[in-house]
DNA sequence: GAAATTTGACCTTC
DNA sequence: GAAGGTCAAATTTC
């Protein structure tokens, strides 16, 4: 990445980025001196599993403060949204005191917007369902073919005022114990994300529950903002949580409440256009076959069976090839 | 009364 | 044409 070439207003983003990366090599550089030792990673697993957590934090962190949305403070404009381009006429006709004829000619314009069926997506399963510490608006629900249950679809609550893109889907697996499937799509690029969750760490049995982080490629589109997302997880299921009707997405607090690294913290809205230029340290095809990695060793108290984006071209590779990874890209992303 | 949810219709993709 | 994703009016909740 070329930030020699950044606007002058840029270099304090750099240099927070930096910051966040260093954070996270002297991380991994830890990890794998732990990983080094079989013996101790069996003694010390909570460590471990922290400290993977808080590399994908400082990844998380890092990203957001290179995010689009932090170079670019102007207020949401809506006629950026990729829909609107389309559709302004729509809405200016919308506006105007137009006929009702005309309005009925609107009114089957309506909908102009673009499937996102190649857009990268993360799915997880989880046993509850969870506050990721985004604020969601329900907009539809669904009966899914071949599915007991209705899938229901969540848009990021501050889609209008700051165009944010990020959707899920949530839908109840037909499994016994049923569990729900928890489809993030796009990016979030709110800054809205309040509050850092607590998590529970399920200590009976923290070997069940694996985590597949997906660094899937994909070519920017029109709506490039989409990439992976990572949320926050909070695993404290909150009263009421108990059926998808009953789901509350509520809105949290001040953005300021960021948590201490010591909070673990998921991977979220990695964008793939970083992640290709991150990728000089190994080799191209290896850094995006290698669009997950798993882990068995979460320390997130619910069940993550799979975070997936399309199936194409990805492999799940080892735990020190995850560190790795995740150093090499570290120490290219600093340059 | 504002905000959130529900729900049928519309639109895109396959 | 079927399936799934989104829109937006109607309805419900706070």
């Amino acid at each position: 990445m070329e930030f020699s070439s950044w606007p002058e207003s840029l270099q304090s983003h750099r240099m927070k980025a930096i910051q966040e990366l260093t954070k996270g090599q002297i991380l991994t550089d830890k990890l794998r001196e732990l990983l080094d030792e079989p013996a101790k990673i069996e003694t010390d697993l909570m460590s471990v599993n922290g400290m993977v957590e808080q590399i994908l934090g400082l990844f998380d962190s890092t990203l957001s403060i290179l995010s689009p949305s932090n170079f670019n403070k102007i207020p949401y404009n809506p006629t950026w949204d990729i829909r609107s381009t389309n559709c302004q006429n729509v809405h200016k006709a919308e506006n105007s005191s137009e006929s009702i004829k005309t309005k009925a000619l609107v009114r089957t314009k309506r909908g102009c917007y673009k499937r996102r069926k190649h857009a990268s997506s993360v799915t997880k399963v989880t046993s509850t369902l969870i506050d990721d510490g985004y604020a969601w608006r329900k907009y539809g629900q669904k009966v899914i073919q071949n599915s007991k249950h209705q899938r229901n679809y969540y848009r990021c609550s501050h889609k209008f005022e700051q165009g944010c893109q990020a959707t899920k889907q949530v839908q109840k697996t037909d499994g016994e114990p049923s569990k729900y499937r928890i489809t993030y799509n796009g990016l979030h690029t709110c800054n809205n994300l309040q509050m850092a969750p607590q998590i529970i760490v399920e200590a009976s049995k923290p070997m069940d529950n694996s985590t597949l982080i997906s660094f899937e490629s994909h070519t920017l589109r029109e709506d490039n903002k989409a990439g992976n997302c990572f949320s926050l997880m909070q695993c404290t299921p909150k009263e009421g949580f108990s059926t998808l009707g009953d789901v509350k997405h509520k809105q949290v607090s001040s953005y300021d409440h960021h948590a201490p690294w010591d909070v673990i913290v998921g991977l979220s809205q990695v964008p793939s256009e970083p992640m290709s230029m991150m990728s000089s340290g190994l080799d191209r095809e290896e850094m995006v076959s290698s669009g997950e990695f798993s882990s068995k060793y979460s320390t997130h108290g619910y069940d993550i069976d799979e975070i997936s984006g399309e199936d194409e071209g990805r492999q799940s590779i080892t735990r020190s090839q995850a560190v790795k990874y995740l150093q090499v890209r570290l120490s290219v992303f600093r340059y």
